[in-house]
DNA sequence: TGTCACATTAGATATAATCTAAATCGCTCA
DNA sequence: TGAGCGATTTAGATTATATCTAATGTGACA
């Protein structure tokens, strides 16, 4: 994922490229795991220490609200994100609160019916459980 | 939703049935909406104020634990409860926040492989968009 | 009635995220 | 190049949400 990449996706979603900016969304869609803004802002931080919090999670919604990053609330913590990359679903690990990707498949829509006036814009599924390394440990105590 | 049955709820899931407790679990059997943990301290302080916020904080943990109750995370909001009655998928506002139910319907397993050695314990459908009250807002202005 | 584990309490504390007001940046246009 | 100006950034305060602590209460049962 080059630097160029990056810049025209910024451009194209109207936010101006900058330092700060770049450095979260490159961080993001380097990033396998799916970090806390907590985590992104230290790792940011940590390589440029021009980029405070508040911009940390100034460029974050920013991004989620361009569409280019998803948040997913996690019960009981703190919010993770990821760079919208290949469609994908979510497994929520219920010990160690870890969110990992699982590969897209089709969802069927709900009947228009139990919509109602509601306007649709997003469906997604949440799988929950025990993640790799929660799973034996739990087995075990 | 007769006193007796959340009594004998509480009872079978290893909880005693204290006025605070019964208190919460009624209150959300009787809740159209899924309220947040103020609303429901709020609400049951209100009709009975010996139930402090650390008690229906707890009680609702214990709940959500013994499987009575489901927690909803919401991105950048609090939290949302739920009795869980009839299966159903939950419809999230991204405007105001709220959640609602939508009528449950059989969704598709990942492929095992894409599972590895997770241990999947459930799997819900989250719908995102605009709710009834907030759709014609949103239109207008 | 005494005991003990479970429950509850008020208020302090922790955690996550946002706000504020001032400073700075970096386009755009001349 | 440089003035104007909106977008962006900043440190630290503040808010919102949830949990912890240590003392107290409660009820089932011997």
């Amino acid at each position: 994922m080059d630097a160029e990449t990056i810049k025209r996706t910024l451009d194209g979603s109207g936010l101006r490229c900058t330092p700060q900016r770049y450095a979260v969304m490159a961080f993001l869609m380097e990033c396998k795991r799916h970090p806390t803004a907590a985590e992104i802002f230290e790792s940011v931080n940590r390589m440029d220490p021009r980029c405070s919090r508040a911009t940390t999670y100034n460029n974050l919604r920013d991004l989620v609200q361009a569409g280019l990053v998803r948040e997913v609330a996690v019960e009981g913590r703190a919010a993770r994100f990821d760079a919208k990359g290949m469609r994908h679903h979510h497994f929520i690990c219920d010990r160690c609160g870890n969110v990992e990707d699982i590969g897209w498949y089709n969802v069927p829509r709900p009947a228009s019916g139990s919509l109602g006036k509601r306007v649709l814009r997003e469906c997604e599924l949440i799988f929950r459980g025990l993640c790799t390394k929660c799973a034996p440990r739990h087995a075990s105590g």
